[in-house]
DNA sequence: CTGTTAGCGCCTTCAC
DNA sequence: GTGAAGGCGCTAACAG
């Protein structure tokens, strides 16, 4: 590979020079600057990001951790993320956080390849992030309530959505409404049960345990709640599901027994992934805005990296889309 | 951040000696390594990996470009990726390859910050992995024909895959078969199209235009392709959609129109995302086996950048999943 | 306007 | 077994 130096010595000019001509420093002369230039081009010179990551102490890169890279969810959120970061002429490189890989979280955070990240993985540990964000590391995180002097949230509001989903089965007529959950521990699965319950208790309706079911926001997981409420008899009226592909694992589950949805049982999901309206029925659900959350995270790091000490968590609102999973059918 | 040469400073010794003892040199007494390493822990201190990237000329990791990272398509495929990538003590990260963001492929690739890369993203030009992949850069491209000396091929087959469902669905019963594609350019696409074509030919059922469809690989492409097979009249017997998200957007098309699959229309998709067995009636599909894509496609590489040289196409089988939408109502 | 110099933080011969 | 010195490729003072 052509280096700096080769590229000075075929211009006939001092490596630093060379420098100055291709970083459109005002300083060198024109004539210069194109022989510098016509001698890169020659030479096929292309920068070693590296040795300048060393030099200037700064990578123009942020990370982002996602629990799932292909899941269904997190598309619209990449989105916003890299828009916003190429505004900033930042790059944004994706990896999972958990699984064995903390070796890609060790090379990218620990060993500083990146000025920032942006975290969304319920698997995460807070420890890990808290021992990785500093001084010159911020970090965002979109699924749980943690600060430290460098570290940021920003959020959807899970229980004002899960408190909505839950008023508009109670207003379509249910009595009764089931919970299905995501994994026990994580943020966003209990932040949407307090909604769920707090709906109930507004309305005085009861909260019964044996309508309360614990997936894992698989399909898979939905699929084995729906069985196991047709299995304990007593269908409930509704039932809200912590996300929308256990909600379409459910609906999936349920037609296995002959129960149709919404005819037998009304459907709340949440997120709104793209195929909740392609699904029959067309799900209704808890609108998250993603692109929203990738942007306004991005600028939320990009403050901090400037040096904004702005600790306010930022919760975006979530909406309610209304489809036909809810709609009773009379 | 503390850097090595406190830490040798600390310890009491010098800057190479605290390399090596970190480094695990056998050559470091015990009892210094020891010293090394208590200094290492009280600062804190964590290796700039940039600066190990500088010297050892190698970065111990591998970009993946994909077309949409939060694709429904591609989790198999980046844990196939991660899982095989971590097993040689390599991280990998991903970025989306296209849209805005050419400055994440050039950082990431142009300017050495990674060893090698995996792309399946259509959208990307032939020429900018043509310009990339150079002697110390191997590229493997999942999604179509290009061979450089140091890029290679790994895909499924297309052609086998879209040959066998078309079949599928003659046997059925089917006397007219109505293909839906993806963009007209993209590799994967022309290849079933091949597939679909040679079934055809094979059966010498004759190819009608009437019934080629042209979409975007997305659900809604689906609903219209589905819209204008209804309004032009004289419904196929049965459809072969390129990729399962158009597929799951003709049922819902059809459905708003009164079309019941399978008993009015049969229907078979392509990819077995983890949504098609959830969705209404379930999916037939042809499953590419996206893990393995992922570890086969990282081995490639690694034996590339360990200097191998078989650019010997790799293509994996893929395989017909029957489900309800394929299965004839009587 | 251009060249010389001094590192960024680390690894690695080479002497001692 | 340990230390001193050089350099990976680049940028940014500081001189000239």
């Amino acid at each position: 590979m052509a280096t700096l130096k080769d590229v000075a010595r075929l211009a006939g000019v001092s490596i630093a020079t060379a420098s100055g001509a291709l970083n459109r420093q005002p300083r060198v002369k024109e004539t210069t600057r194109s022989k510098v230039l016509d001698a890169a081009a020659l030479l096929k010179y292309r920068p070693n990001g590296i040795a300048r990551d060393l030099k200037t102490q700064r990578t123009d890169t942020i990370a982002v951790f996602l629990h799932d890279l292909g899941g269904p969810f997190y598309s619209e959120l990449m989105r916003g993320i890299q828009d916003m970061a190429e505004k900033y002429g930042y790059a944004a490189i994706a990896g999972r956080g958990t699984g064995d890989n903390n070796r890609t979280w060790t090379r990218l955070l620990l060993e500083g390849r990146v000025d920032g990240a942006i975290v969304m993985d319920p698997e995460m540990p807070d420890q890990i992030i808290r021992g990785s964000a500093g001084d010159s590391l911020p970090i965002v995180v979109l699924d749980r309530q943690l600060t430290t002097p460098h570290s940021f949230i920003v959020g959807t509001d899970n229980v004002g959505g899960a408190c909505q989903a839950t008023n508009h089965l109670l207003d379509a007529g249910a009595s009764t409404v089931a919970f299905v959950s995501g994994p026990a521990q994580t943020y966003d699965s209990i932040m949407r049960y307090r909604g769920y319950e707090k709906a109930l208790l507004d309305r005085g309706v009861p909260l019964d345990r044996r309508f309360i079911f614990q997936g894992n926001f698989t399909e898979q997981s939905g699929v084995l709640a729906a069985q196991a409420m047709v299995l304990q008899g007593g269908l409930p009226d509704a039932v809200f599901a912590a996300n929308d592909e256990m909600a379409i694992g459910i609906l999936s589950g349920f037609r296995a027994h002959g129960v149709e949805v919404p005819r037998d049982c009304l459907l709340v999901g949440f997120d709104d992934i793209r195929l909740a309206q392609y699904v029959t029925p067309s799900l209704t659900t808890v609108r998250q805005p993603m692109y929203e959350l990738g942007t306004v995270a991005t600028e939320v790091l990009f403050k901090s990296l400037q040096g904004e000490r702005s600790g306010e968590p930022i919760i975006l609102k979530t909406e309610l889309v209304v489809r036909d999973s809810s709609r009773r059918v009379r």
